[in-house]
DNA sequence: GTAATTGCAAATACTTTGCCACGTA
DNA sequence: TACGTGGCAAAGTATTTGCAATTAC
């Protein structure tokens, strides 16, 4: 019942880009990660690293993002992080500001229904949201 | 009832800063514009400018930010914002991905209950939370 | 007097783009 | 064939640091 690469990428075609070599290998990587990843990570990564140039990424990530196959997220880095928008997945993260360690919130999200009140009082378009947890993690107390 | 720089001042002393020009005119400057800032702003800021190099600017904000005084936000853009940590307000945000306006969510946060669970179960010290609605505003759509 | 703070300038880090060759449809 | 895509390299933007001079305490 997973998404696989090959339901992303008929996703992809159907958004009007090409199915490539490296769109599969990113795609493939993006799903096993299983979790957000940096341009840095993604390009250093065992399946993507010599498969294809960093600008490549970039750009396919951006692609990507512009039809909504994935998301940019924040979480506090310098570094941008991208994340597959799967269907059955919303996450939040909890951060720690010592490390910088990153884990999901293992609760559901508490945000549903501020969401849909935004959605009917602003009009916006294609809302979501993105919440993070900052702190102090016991290691790094 | 409101903050006043005298009382931010205070409290950067309290936490072992010197009370120096550029810290006055900065603290007056995140008062006053009452939003999140970056550091290009801020130097830019009529205030600012000319007043004291970004450098200054740059480590006062990270001093700030250590001191619990000001608090470093993501808000999706390249550049990070800064703003005040002022005991009476916790603002979440709505941001255009089309033309980057941000605004802050005029309704109580509903993060408030997740938070404090996160706090028990976890052990994570100096909890807080960032959450931020994007979407595509009317204007833009 | 001593240690924190500042300004200037240089170094990093990460992102973004130009150009031409290449591969997909 | 035509146009999206890829690799390489260079440029752009924001952040971060080194060091000597200055200032607060």
């Amino acid at each position: 019942m997973s998404t696989s690469v090959g339901e992303l990428v008929d996703l992809c075609r159907a958004s009007g880009l090409r199915r490539t070599k490296a769109l599969e290998v990113l795609l493939g990587t993006l799903l096993q990660a299983d979790r957000p990843m940096t341009l840095a990570k993604l390009e250093k990564s065992r399946r993507l690293a010599s498969q294809c140039d960093k600008a490549t990424i970039y750009r396919l990530l951006h692609r990507l993002t512009d039809a909504g196959i994935v998301r940019r997220l924040g979480l506090h880095e310098r570094a941008a992080y991208f994340a597959l928008v799967l269907p059955d997945q919303h996450r939040d993260y909890l951060i720690c500001t010592g490390c910088g360690s990153i884990a999901p919130v293992d609760a559901p999200c508490p945000v549903h229904d501020l969401e849909e009140e935004i959605r009917t009082k602003t009009g916006f378009q294609n809302l979501y949201h993105e919440l993070e947890f900052f702190g102090t993690c016991p290691k790094c107390t």
